[in-house]
DNA sequence: ACAAAAGTGTTAATCTTACACCCATGT
DNA sequence: ACATGGGTGTAAGATTAACACTTTTGT
């Protein structure tokens, strides 16, 4: 039994990094095809003999060399026939994040450029990638309320106002300081180290790291994590 | 440019039915093709010029002359490049909720056989289908405790003991009847109607119905839909 | 009168929120 | 000494959890 198919599978990355108090998106402009000149996601077709995990991390080195910290699917578009004008194109979107301080941007084989953009500051993008970011960034926003993913945005040792920035920056909401601290620290599984931050000024603050093995315990032992900031941000 | 690639996209349904305190599954026994013979999940090939959303309604409707209350995108499975032997396929699977009274299964143009199983009791299923429908479950587990999807389980208008039983059946949670009355209740999304159920013995209840504008108010003014159920099942 | 399911309130415990001052360092 | 950010506790309010008896109907 033959099928008559013609359509072509895709992933595109929203990769997310998070700098100086500010969420950015990557980008990348490519040099060749349809796409040339314009910002666009990480993506590409999907090889025959390769899964798309496989393709979406051959795409991330390809275009940007960089190696992220956490990836999940996010959704798969294809309700939008002629979202690609060449041609019919189904692509499965994931999501990733990455402590954007380790790494340099290297575009490489197919980019030309690859830059990061605050979320809030985005220049046009090809096809429906502003949709798909628009629906990533409410994943990570959702998704930070209940998975400890913050963790994969920052260093592997970071200050507690870094922390705390990360939530109030991505939630778009203000903080009690000592009610976040409480109820982070109440779980358990972020831990002191011995070393301190390197800030200009004020007191100097302890360093932190997350504890992904006490976490797996946490969750084992049937404790949710969850972290709810209610202020709005003025 | 022409990419070549040969991946075929199919899309599969998971649809939930509840039914005397049971959660089924619906299962189709295909008349021609590979899956002669065997149970599967509503599902088969994309046609080019339809949406995946289309085909997924399709094929409900070939396949089972259902009409589903509830669909949303469950995840896309393309890891494991074999797990159709006869070539490639990434499928799309939805996740469906509908109101298994109301309908009687007609298997329609393609599908010898279509019935409703027990989650936990379901025959062997082809390909990976055990996989995805065991996703779809946890998926229905967690959405249920933050969206009131329940209620595209039951009849319009149902008793409380049935959302009850639902909510303690499909969490597999015990439950305090007065403490989820209150909280259900708590949230003015549901309200009574004058009519009352006919079961055979006991005092007769009031039948509800869920209020989905109420909901959606519910939801603008900031409120969060959440349903915990703590006890765990002897 | 009994069996079966429906309906209903109170209290203790826990969790969440609001709130402000002192501390350690660099300049 | 002052500016900067770090670190900390308590009390009021809200939410959740535990718990059992009365009501209405059919038989």
């Amino acid at each position: 039994m033959e099928i008559q198919q013609n359509i072509k599978i895709a992933v595109d990355a929203i990769v997310f990094g998070y700098n100086d108090n500010t969420l950015n998106v990557l980008l990348i402009k490519q040099k060749f095809g349809a796409l040339k000149n314009q910002w666009a996601l990480v993506g590409g077709f999907v090889h025959d003999q390769e899964t798309l995990h496989d393709a979406v991390n051959r795409e991330l080195k390809e275009e940007s060399g960089i190696k992220v910290n956490y990836l999940e699917q996010l959704y798969t578009f294809g309700d939008d026939i002629d979202r690609d004008p060449r041609f019919r194109v189904v692509s499965v979107a994931y999501f990733a994040l990455v402590n954007s301080t380790k790494f340099t941007l290297k575009a490489d084989t197919d980019a030309e450029d690859a830059q990061w953009f605050p979320i809030n500051n985005l220049p046009p993008v090809a096809f429906d990638h502003a949709q798909i970011i628009t629906l990533a960034y409410q994943r990570l926003q959702s998704k930070l309320t209940y998975k400890p993913i913050g963790f994969d945005l920052l260093p592997r040792e970071f200050l507690f106002s870094e922390l705390e920035n990360l939530y109030c920056t991505i939630l778009e909401k203000d903080i009690d300081r000592r009610n976040f601290r409480k109820k982070v620290l109440s779980f358990g599984i972020i831990e002191e180290t011995d070393k301190f931050g390197n800030k200009k000024s004020g007191r100097p603050a302890k360093l932190y790291k997350f504890n992904r093995s006490k976490y797996n315990q946490f969750i084992k032992d049937g404790f949710h994590f969850q972290i709810k900031l209610d202020k709005k941000k003025k």
